[in-house]
DNA sequence: CGTCCCCTTGAATGAAGTCAATACGCGTGG
DNA sequence: CCACGCGTATTGACTTCATTCAAGGGGACG
């Protein structure tokens, strides 16, 4: 999807577009993560796991292309997403430090992945103390959507929390660039989102037709339309300061 | 309470005791850690905000005695509680690079915090790479910990959820020598619990009574028993993985 | 052309919220 | 010492939201 491949678009270049929503990176910073992401790329289809539950940590993950998520199993089978990855995503920078993944981590898409070796992000950090700010900032934000996601969970109703991971998943493609107009790639199953909003399909598909019935949103095979943005984020309570985009880390610009 | 002031105990003890399931500290690092804990002690009394969403973050904290929480609130009130700080918690490292806070913390008893600069933070990482690594450990503890009530809220039942609530907090506050036998401080009101695992109120009374009924756990005043922990455990499907409590840090182990 | 996966719909059931009244415990001030 | 007030816990009756079960429809793909 989004024909990287075939785009020859460089392969760090969504995760420096994120970056770049907090500070603005040297040339010099680029070559750095383009130079972090060449390592050894994985292509995973749709349902495939990337990590399992028990594995024992190795080497960091750069989403490449194509949507991924976080997972984790109850032993009677039920399931909860709790991230998604987004090209440009990374998961989590210090894995390694555990024994053993405590989740798992899946190809919602097809997908490609480049993994990057421990050493390499350590000479990184080492060396490009802006880049190592970024990450940071990245964490942080990945920590405050964890956050924000057991507040819709706790608090908001099926159909607020619905419109918020909309709201939400449309403004982190945006961040990349990979919207359009008010349009964007949703290629998720109805069964997906109840996983990860936490309700069961069937209700997860009458609340979508709640949405539909009342203009907030088109969506249609893979394409989510939102017509009036600030409608569907009023009617979710959806307040984006948790993603901190605004360049908050303004002050370490490059100025090249 | 747990007469910290009044017994002399060291204010990094239980940041220590913490730290040591993941790794054996040395003399000199326990040293270090009671230094960066050194700084102005704050005192809070119940309901206190230590922190406000739009704060600008300056200190790191490190909560010394009695429990705190991190909330949300929605614009119509809504409160969810996201997380507990016990004594020994930090509150995020890396907060400062956010340039305001997303959310608030508050006392939920009397509450003793100690500052700790930035400064002291970043001298503690550059000369001590055991303590940094087991900061580390401790932040992906505190990830782990906020995926999994993402699990609770949107698969368990408002049942196990209370159940998987009192496994997890027994658990942590074994950790820091603060159970005896099986029993525990729960320093929280119904009202609290409510705000954390997204029931009403009215409704976390009467599944505390199902829990009761049930010989699961017996709470009166402040005071939280779990006759037989297992049974609990697995009537919550409580797995304690990820909470990583297994000194995987050990190859890192100081021996003196 | 059939199969599989996903989406859609209806009807019945169950879980949890709301509202409202009451009870309890504890500290304060008269 | 007792009365009062306040925050918290408890209970009942009713409503709303969401799940479950079951059946049918549509589209992609071999």
């Amino acid at each position: 999807m989004n024909g990287n491949a075939a785009s020859g678009i460089g392969r760090a270049e969504y995760l420096v577009r994120r970056l770049e929503h907090f500070t603005r990176l040297s040339a010099d910073d680029k070559r750095a993560l383009d130079r972090i992401a060449a390592g050894p790329v994985q292509s995973l289809r749709p349902r495939d796991d990337l990590i399992h539950e028990g594995d024992r940590p190795e080497d960091v993950h750069l989403f490449l292309d194509g949507w991924a998520c976080r997972y984790e199993m109850l032993e009677d089978g039920r399931r909860q997403l709790t991230s998604f990855f987004l090209p440009g995503d990374f998961c989590d920078m210090n894995v390694f430090i555990l024994s053993r993944m405590d989740h798992s981590i899946a190809a919602l898409t097809p997908l490609r992945v480049a993994r990057i070796s421990r050493e390499a992000l350590q000479e990184i950090t080492l060396n490009h103390p802006r880049i190592t700010q970024a990450l940071w900032w990245s964490t942080l934000v990945t920590q405050a959507i964890q956050r924000e996601w057991t507040v819709s969970l706790g608090q908001r109703t099926g159909y607020e929390r619905l419109g918020h991971l909309l709201c939400e998943l449309f403004m982190r493609l945006w961040m990349l660039g990979l919207t359009k107009d008010d349009t964007c790639e949703l290629p998720l199953t109805q069964s997906d989102l109840a996983d990860t909003v936490g309700l069961s399909a069937v209700h997860v598909n009458r609340t979508l037709q709640e949405l539909r019935s009342r203009g907030l949103i088109v969506w249609k095979g893979r394409r989510l339309t939102i017509p009036d943005y600030p409608a569907l984020q009023a009617a979710s309570l959806f307040n984006p300061n948790y993603l901190h985009m605004n360049r908050e880390g303004r002050h370490l610009d490059a100025n090249d």
